[in-house]
DNA sequence: GTGATATGCGGAT
DNA sequence: TCCGCCTATCACT
């Protein structure tokens, strides 16, 4: 599930199984029955991540059809590579879009969104999101363009993808952390060094992220020392300093973890750790 | 079986 | 700031 690494490898995956190949596509589930008619037969060109977004490019009869999936709190997409002669299994679940090559299948399930752009949306899609620690192009300028006259807290911005785009909930508590910043720090109040710093750490963890495909922060090249207690292990598979780790003793100074609720989501962090003046 | 929960986001209030 | 949406999973009864 997901954050930006998820879609980024996502994508990856999709070129692998997919890429310059014919596809079949249907709606198991009939919620994506038009969009499926349309991809039916279509040639895979390409899959690239921006931020969340995941956009799948396609030529069919010489037409380009552009493919928008946001797999939103609880989507999946699970892209699977199939031996020679070997088919797909049966649909579980529901499944909006299935896409099956000679290479393998991706079963799409729960997304947000899953419908097909024209060029002019998919232009204004990217245009609304802020640069992405993934991709290689986007660096941070722009996203401090908006910080520095923010009064938001920092844990507010780091979520917003208009300001950063691929962060999430977990990223946004674990590079606070790993940085020692208090995440109610206004974004106005914080320094340009630290934004960078910031910055360079997001491209070190998702980058990771991308590589392992799960979200580690504590075996990460991280910065603040680690006590003997265990990390977090959930079923996101990582390991993390504070992320839904809500109570417990903090990895590195022991004081207990502590959450409340910024912006309807929670926010995770040690009190202790997390106190720098920016 | 039931209910809570989740790495998200857009639209209404 | 709140609500609704989409779905699977896990801890309960």
């Amino acid at each position: 599930m997901p954050e930006g690494h998820t879609i980024h490898r996502l994508a990856a995956d999709l070129v692998a199984v997919f890429a310059d190949r014919t596809v079949r596509a249907s709606s198991p589930q009939g919620r994506f029955s038009d969009g499926s008619a349309a991809l039916e037969g279509a040639r895979f060109i390409d899959a690239q991540a921006y931020g969340k977004h995941l956009v799948i490019t396609f030529a069919r009869a010489r037409r380009t059809l552009l493919l928008h999936v946001h797999l939103g709190l609880y989507g999946d997409l699970a892209v699977s590579s199939l031996k020679p002669r070997e088919g797909p299994p049966e649909p579980w679940g529901q499944v909006r879009l299935r896409l099956v090559g000679a290479g393998g299948f991706a079963d799409l399930r729960g997304p947000t969104a899953c419908e097909l752009l024209d060029p002019g949306q998919l232009d204004a899609l990217i245009a609304r999101l802020g640069p992405d620690p993934l991709r290689l192009e986007d660096d941070e300028r722009r996203a401090w363009q908006v910080i520095s006259r923010s009064a938001s807290p920092i844990a507010v911005l780091l979520m917003r993808q208009d300001v950063v785009a691929g962060v999430g909930n977990v990223y946004r508590a674990e590079v606070l952390f790993r940085l020692g910043i208090d995440p109610w720090t206004p974004g106005r109040e914080l320094a340009r060094t630290m934004w960078r710093r910031i910055w360079r750490d997001l491209v070190t963890l998702m980058a990771q992220g991308v590589d392992v495909g799960r979200i580690d922060t504590v075996r990460t090249k991280h910065l603040p020392e680690r006590t003997g207690r265990a990390p977090r292990r959930d079923r996101h598979g990582g390991e993390v300093y504070v992320y839904r780790r809500e109570a417990q003793p903090c990895l590195v100074c022991g004081e207990p973890i502590r959450r409340a609720e910024l912006a309807a989501r929670n926010l995770f962090w040690c009190p202790a750790c997390q106190s720098r003046p920016h």
